[in-house]
DNA sequence: TCTACATTTCGAAACATGTCGAATTATCGA
DNA sequence: TCGATAATTCGACATGTTTCGAAATGTAGA
């Protein structure tokens, strides 16, 4: 997930599809923000085929979803990812704290 | 900083270093968990000139910090940096919801 | 000062990534 | 069925990354 987020195009793909729905909200699965491909590409200089390259890395991570809805795909990010991505850095969430320190 | 926790090795070594002293506890940035450089590579099948190039990596992302004490250079993370990854998942600390959904 | 230890710098090789344009696939509407 | 639109696949190329070993640097102790 780090690797697919470690590129400036798809880290500002991310960005654009979690303005919405993050975790400690009451965002349902349904109410996640969607963009199509083409609209996620907007104001990138990056030709269609790179786009689209990103968006499969993007989805291999298991960082975005897609779906196809007429002749556009639909993307968005399921709020669990946020939670999971949230988690890695959250005390509470996975991490023991071990060694000399104080935890309260 | 999300491409330099891209690479396995850096992410291992990253997870060592944050074992102690996360966001939300009250470890200080003197209680911060330290490692040599030589520890830290250790079980890692890797050549002392890579393990090198990885912290520095690692530092130049501003994720790490290096000390020398005597013939050994000690890192550790600052836990300013884990606050700031925290946050960037976090919808209290950076992000505004935008759209049509319901946030409480 | 000499030696051992810890780490870094350098240069080179193998491999991976980001990018494009052209061709292809999928869907909708006329 | 045909054409237009949206997106993907493919092949190629330039650029970056990971890795190593050898040589260099910095530090402590005999």
């Amino acid at each position: 997930m780090f690797k697919a987020l470690g590129n400036p195009h798809r880290l500002l793909i991310f960005q654009r599809l979690s303005r919405c729905c993050l975790p400690g909200t009451r965002c349902d699965l349904e109410d996640a923000i969607r963009f199509s491909v083409g609209e996620l590409g907007e104001g990138m200089e990056i030709a269609a085929s790179t786009l689209s390259h990103h968006l499969k890395a993007l989805h291999h991570a298991g960082l975005i979803e897609m779906e196809r809805q007429g002749k556009q795909i639909n993307c968005w990010i399921d709020p669990a990812v946020l939670e999971k991505l949230y988690g890695f850095f959250n005390p509470q969430a996975e991490f023991e704290n071990i060694g000399g320190c104080d935890v309260r």
